[in-house]
DNA sequence: TCTGGGGTCCTAGGACCC
DNA sequence: TCTGGGGTCCTAGGACCC
């Protein structure tokens, strides 16, 4: 079987941001432009590093402090997501004037099917992508890179493979070529797992991979790394997915402590403001509980879970306190030292919350008291002074009043 | 990679049923 | 009671992504 069909049987085209927070800012920020500039203080490590920066050594991932050491005129901010979330809607709204198939895929990175557009632009798809990357670059001032292919797999390797400002052009013809300059690591979907196990059977290169027969290679894959396989030979298995991302399967939220603790007040008021925050997204977007998971984990890296199951779907987690701290309890020992708690919420449901049964406490007052809560930031529920205290050491000004609940 | 946070999808295998 | 086979549903956990 040829892995080379027609040249361009559908053209789709990947667009990528650079360094996309970093970029934003710099945008921005005119007196930040062409300087070293770090996004992610707010967290302590680096989320985004302009091109500048990286030239200094900085990594993702990269301490505040060690930033400092490489490049001590480095500029470090906190990221505004409502700013890049507006420029991440008008980079689609620049690629929708080009194809109305488009699928914003993440904030900084999306893809479209350009298909057909050679004659009424009256230029080739590698023109039409450079075309659609000057527009972003002159109304936005941001660099992305493109690339354009027969299927989105393949877009996005072109689009990866030359950065920043790159519009690389892969026709159906050029697939094999391509491919062989592509480490199996690289490719997109291939994790380290994968990579590990493919290179045990003598592949190195994505063109090694897509010229294994499927006889051979497919007993060792699963469904996924199937459908990469035909990507990468021009067989579209991902259609452009055009919806807008507005459901969830799941909502978590984990947060890891400034410093390892042992302390159980502190481990479950933390753990508590995990499962808050996860309710709370789910009521903003309409959604019943009925799954939640906790867990703790450990400064080994180790995880202690449970998973919890209601009957009838939640909205507000203090119904279920007493079952929330008894199953914190039962994972917590004494002698360990933890550095994270986290909460996932699943089955999420739309729609109000249904009569509770008969074995379920109702608890009438819980609507009201939550209203309260969304509405006065200055309230929180008693157990959070545990987290006063804590970070005292470091927050010189914070206001916890106390908001005592009885249920 | 001495390891942050928020997601999705897939599969093996157990439970249960006929 | 034993033996055999097949289907469905569900869950935990793996793997991967940005």
């Amino acid at each position: 079987m040829p892995v080379c069909i027609h040249s361009w049987p559908q053209a789709i085209i990947h667009v990528d941001g650079n360094a996309f927070f970093a970029s934003v800012m710099q945008a921005a920020y005119p007196h930040y432009a062409n300087k070293p500039l770090v996004v992610g203080k707010e967290r302590g490590i680096a989320t985004a590093i302009s091109y500048e920066a990286r030239a200094y050594g900085i990594t993702r991932g990269m301490q505040m402090h060690e930033i400092r050491l490489l490049c001590p005129h480095c500029i470090l901010v906190e990221g505004d997501y409502e700013l890049f979330s507006l420029f991440s809607q008008r980079m689609f709204t620049i690629l929708r004037t080009y194809s109305p198939t488009v699928e914003e895929y993440s904030v900084d990175e999306g893809f479209a099917d350009i298909t057909g557009l050679r004659r009424p632009f009256h230029a080739s798809y590698e023109e039409i992508g450079k075309k659609i990357q000057n527009d972003i670059q002159h109304s936005l001032g941001i660099p992305i890179s493109i690339g354009i292919s027969i299927t989105k797999s393949l877009a996005k390797l072109a689009s990866e493979s030359k950065k920043p400002r790159g519009c690389t052009v892969v026709p159906g013809k050029h697939i094999e070529s391509f491919l062989a300059s592509v480490p199996i690591a690289h490719v997109w979907g291939i994790g380290p797992s994968t990579a590990a196990l493919l290179t045990k059977l003598g592949i190195h290169t994505a063109r090694d991979f897509i010229l294994m027969p499927s006889a051979e290679l497919f007993p060792y894959l699963s469904k996924p790394f199937k459908d990469l396989w035909h990507e990468l030979r021009g067989t579209v298995m991902h259609a452009i997915d055009t919806n807008t991302k507005n459901t969830y399967q799941s909502i978590s939220r984990t947060r890891t402590f400034a410093h390892p603790t042992k302390d159980r007040n502190y481990l479950w008021a933390q753990l508590r403001e995990n499962i808050e925050a996860c309710f709370a997204k789910a009521r903003r977007f309409g959604y019943s509980v009925a799954d939640v998971h906790l867990f703790l984990k450990t400064q080994q890296f180790r995880y202690i879970a449970t998973s919890l199951r209601f009957s009838t779907p939640q909205r507000y987690p203090l119904t279920q306190l007493d079952q929330f701290e008894k199953t914190f309890l039962a994972m917590y020992q004494q002698k360990t030292l933890y550095r994270a708690t986290g909460c996932t919420v699943g089955k999420l449901s739309q729609g109000e919350l249904v009569q509770s049964s008969l074995f379920e406490t109702p608890h009438k007052r819980a609507p009201a008291i939550y209203r309260t809560m969304e509405n006065r930031h200055d309230i929180t529920f008693g157990t959070s002074l545990w987290l006063a205290s804590e970070d005292r050491k470091t927050t010189k000004h914070m206001r916890i009043p106390m908001l005592t609940v009885r249920v």
